[in-house]
DNA sequence: TAATGTGAAAACCTTCACAGCT
DNA sequence: AGCTGTGAAGGTTTTCACATTA
């Protein structure tokens, strides 16, 4: 198989299959064809397919995918089967949601270190095992835990000073909560949760929806 | 103009448009070309030009776009010149980090009820200025506050559930932050938020990135 | 001159359809 | 018999390149 540059689509489709396995395995399936996950995924078989056949061949024919198996191999693809070290940076409202949001550290990502800029708070606990450190241990605290990636939930104002100085301390992967689109370097990977932005192309189709009312 | 189906990706990039030409009117900017555009999003003067022609001509050959009219214009095409009645299913701490989350109001999002299935929560203040509502209520408070959309934040085992409810009460919108992905029918619209995706993704490209480390 | 708006080309992604394996 | 894996077809999205206009 000659391997091709993979679609980002694709990969951005990988954890949802992860997330469906994982389910299935639960409830105890032990065997799933790509009509059965399509269905429950909302998607076509075929798709299912070709996503997967830009990684190998995991399946057998006739039958179907070991669900245990291409768990496993997806999991191992996506790089699921480690743990990637993270910090906060930024312990407001929203950063202390993040940090005591359940379902982070399941799924590996482990957040070892809490920063703010905001001396009151400096010293202070936050979450259940972690004390806010300032800004300017940000690099020391990164190589002392290995740190990978940042999660960053401060104002948008402050947010691309962060963001620059994370990527001058040699993070590799952001997730910005920011309403704003940073700039990172092309070797940074950089993701944002922006619910405002999800639900102003929501109200596109709304509008249509609604013509006509008072 | 012959008016073609407009492609969703569009529609997804349109409220980027609004947030840079907000930030250019706030910045005294007057007019603004593709170019200058494209270079603060990151993207091919080309693909905005091409984006905004679906919706109509804009701008001025020469000189570019008044950056208060296209604002204006794409404002209204999204339904942004209005506001939008919103309710809270699930006032845990994410719910409750959402209600306090100042993004929303400012855009024209309005959350008139939070509602809640755990007793204890029910007639307990949330945000500054709402009371937790049972979910027998859910109803009543929609049709009562004209609510459109519905910001859900119940654990994943019961999200399915809680959708069911609201589309039967006539929801149009579901922003759902449960790390489930729900089935509506084709007439709700459905945004889905997801840190822990973004994540998986994001690490299928670091592992690439850190390969030979330790 | 400078930048839009847009057909046409290129790139990309999804679906089809079937050979081949179990 | 049933389902995968995959070239090829079909569809969609992006980019090109240029006629047009202020």
């Amino acid at each position: 198989m000659i391997t091709v540059q993979v679609p980002e689509v694709v990969v951005l489709r990988l954890p949802l299959y992860v997330r469906a396995l994982t389910q299935l395995a639960d409830d105890g399936i032990e065997v799933v064809s790509s009509q059965q996950l399509g269905r429950r995924l909302q998607m076509t078989p075929a798709q299912i397919r070709k996503d997967l056949s830009y990684f190998g061949r995991f399946g057998k024919q006739g039958r179907g995918y070991k669900v245990e198996f291409l768990m496993r191999e997806l999991g191992q693809i996506l790089g699921l089967d480690r743990r990637w070290n993270t910090c906060l940076v930024g312990v407001g409202r929203l950063g202390r949601a993040i940090i005591n949001y359940p379902g982070f550290a399941p799924e590996g990502f482990n957040i070892l270190a809490a920063l703010d800029s905001d001396l009151t708070q400096i010293n202070t606990p936050v979450g259940d095992h972690l004390i806010v450190q300032p800004m300017g241990n940000l690099g020391a605290e990164i190589r002392r835990h290995e740190i990978v990636i940042a999660i960053v939930a401060v104002p948008a104002a402050q947010t691309q000073t962060v963001i620059d100085e994370l990527v001058k301390s040699d993070i590799k992967g952001i997730l910005n909560y920011a309403p704003v689109a940073p700039q990172v370097p092309m070797n940074v990977v950089l993701r944002n949760i922006d619910p405002v932005l999800s639900l102003q192309s929501m109200t596109y189709y709304l509008r249509d929806m609604l013509e006509g009312e008072s």
